[in-house]
DNA sequence: CTACTGTTCTATAATAAATAGAACAATAAG
DNA sequence: CTTATTGTTCTATTTATTATAGAACAGTAG
């Protein structure tokens, strides 16, 4: 009976808002837990299972739900809005936001990195042609989103 | 007059083999010092500058050409050889190794890298198309290395 | 006002990165 | 055989990162 006067309606917060299930967390993993929650988020925006102005649960739900400090939660998220991939307020919260290139000031990194990522499949002595085969099947299982007119 | 007794035959080493010119450091990165040495290496062979049984220089030689600990790399290098890049022996050093597939047992690991990296380009809204573009760019910089028919 | 949310602050422990020095072991070369 | 070179192994220290922890602050929707 030690965790009895938890699990009052005060611990549901924001909508009462579930952590969403595309995000799963390997505690095993050498990727640090921060790191892996942006990855899954970027990937869920990609995957269409975010999108524009998509809430996402509060910092202390998701280290609940998970079992961790919020404040690892709270350094994702901190990072996804440096990035440009989410505007944080306060009280309202969390909420996707349509990174745009312009916010992507690290698209030279991007390119390194592909760049890294590439030779790294050349060394290997794996095909060009496969690797391209393999970026195309990957990015058609991606939805094609609209960009709404309204971008600027 | 400090570092007056260095200088003198003994500090070159390994038929006098000097640091490489496409190892290049930076101080100020987020990403490792080893790991820096571990990707540069393997861009360049990707990029034709080593090729099979290319000899690297010692650890210690490129430690002291960058100024830094030579355990760091030792670091890259055993790294390396872990993910079957180069083979390490005593005496005579280090030594490119043409990595096959076999080795690739992380490659379920590069693709899972890839597919993150392209979803990130996706939560841009960068072209699906461009970014394919990209890919093919990028490859097409490198040489295209005819593999022996004596691999197995 | 109240409750919820992100924000900021200090603090601690665990792990990783980088440096440092010493000694060991295999081996090519003389 | 001897010597020099080179990777390997060991302990140790410093610094940075990661994750946790608790407390308090500051907007803001309801």
């Amino acid at each position: 009976m030690a965790k009895n006067d938890v699990m009052n309606k005060k611990t549901v917060s924001k909508q009462n808002m579930k952590t969403p299930a595309f995000l799963l967390l390997e505690f095993g993993s050498e990727t640090p837990l921060y790191q892996q929650i942006r990855d899954q988020i970027v990937l869920a925006i990609a995957e269409g299972h975010l999108h524009d102005e998509s809430p996402l649960p509060a910092t202390r739900q998701v280290a609940s739900d998970f079992g961790i400090n919020f404040h690892t939660v709270n350094k994702a998220y901190d990072l996804l809005r440096r990035e440009g991939f989410v505007t944080l307020t306060r009280k309202k919260g969390c909420f996707v936001r349509r990174a745009t290139e312009r916010d992507f000031r690290r698209i030279e990194d991007w390119g390194e990195r592909m760049r890294t990522l590439l030779a790294e499949g050349v060394a290997r002595g794996l095909a060009e042609d496969k690797m391209v085969k393999f970026c195309k099947a990957t990015l058609s299982l991606f939805p094609h989103l609209e960009i709404p007119a309204n971008a600027k």
